[in-house]
DNA sequence: AAACCTAACTAACAAGCGTTAGTTGGCTTT
DNA sequence: AAAGCCAACTAACGCTTGTTAGTTAGGTTT
């Protein structure tokens, strides 16, 4: 079950293609040439190009979605709701910082797939929305403009995979607390 | 000097072709069929596809550079300057949403000037940093991680192009106002 | 030894790419 | 009326694209 295949390595290179240049500027001769082997030899282990973006982006946005509902479902304060969804987006990022340069840039290219993910996007959105009403409405939150402060954190939570990489041996929590610290009590 | 040339119609109607699938993505023809003419038509106002990214993202990329020199110049205090960032970004996204999109996507597309355009977005990131190291020095700005900080603030103000065409008649007093609240004193 | 599977190969395809050359009709300036 | 310019056109170019068909060498299973 662990074992990693040749598919599993096509896609990864693929991702780290996709995040250098995009999907539509990677061709299937760039992804060959990476792999140190030919285009067509690709088609042995994928069935089309289209394959391996649906493969990168819809197993991430499935673990955004499943991990959103654990944290729905916990009983904790809304802040601590709020740092446990850094905590996930930094997890998931740290672990496939290629990966998510696609999710984030390149869904649009979805062909059969680009309805559900958007669907998946909708609803991690709309669960992110209900902890930050809930946490106003019961005070642990301040009474400002949601639709700013959702903006305000998933523009930062997304835009970590260009960052990530830059650090050097990242400490999931500690990068975890330092995020939620700025994000939920600001600079001043 | 203010009239419309038929060169500015494409190079808008392509930026928000780019927007929509990216620069690699958008086919001279995807171009011509919007503006209602033939590709080969679009030679006679461009020399390249190369050449519309380009007056795309460095006019861009130099408006945000001399808007920071007089913010940097000016003296105002450190947070002072960071609220007028924050209507900086608000106030060039707002007037031209489709063009911050390539900003932000398609930079790495650029040849000639690719060089050119990361020097100044490099110089740009190093005023923004100095501003807030400065503000830590004096005591205006709570002592954090600051390369946190600077992300954050960055993301947010880079994934305004997705945001702001959403909201119906922007003020870009007020937008900047509660945007700079969020991210200065955060949201407890 | 025979059969099978894996993962590569060569060769080729039709479609689409950015771009160039040369032409044309209509408007403006001489 | 002649000359020049503008902004479109048709036709075509050489190249690249994703993908398919058919083949082959080596390793594993029967």
């Amino acid at each position: 079950m662990k074992e990693i295949t040749r598919k599993d390595e096509i896609i990864k290179t693929a991702a780290k293609l996709f995040k250098e240049k995009g999907y539509s500027a990677v061709t299937m001769r760039d992804l060959a040439t990476a792999m140190g082997i030919k285009a067509a030899s690709l088609y042995n282990h994928i069935s089309s190009k289209q394959e391996i973006l649906k493969e990168i982006i819809i197993s991430l946005a499935e673990a955004f979605t499943q991990g959103m509902e654990q944290i729905k479902m916990s009983n904790n304060t809304c802040v601590e709701k709020l740092n446990k969804i850094v905590e996930l987006h930094v997890s998931i990022t740290s672990q496939n910082t290629f990966g998510m340069a696609s999710l984030n840039n390149d869904w649009m290219h979805l062909e059969e797939q680009l309805d559900y993910y958007l669907e998946l996007r909708l609803n991690y959105e709309e669960n992110f929305r209900s902890i930050l009403k809930s946490g106003i409405q019961n005070g642990e939150i301040s009474n400002k403009n949601v639709e700013v402060m959702l903006f305000s954190m998933l523009s930062t939570l997304r835009s970590l995979y260009i960052w990530i990489p830059n650090k050097d041996a990242i400490n999931v929590k500690k990068l975890s607390a330092q995020l939620s610290n700025v994000l939920i009590e600001g600079i001043r």
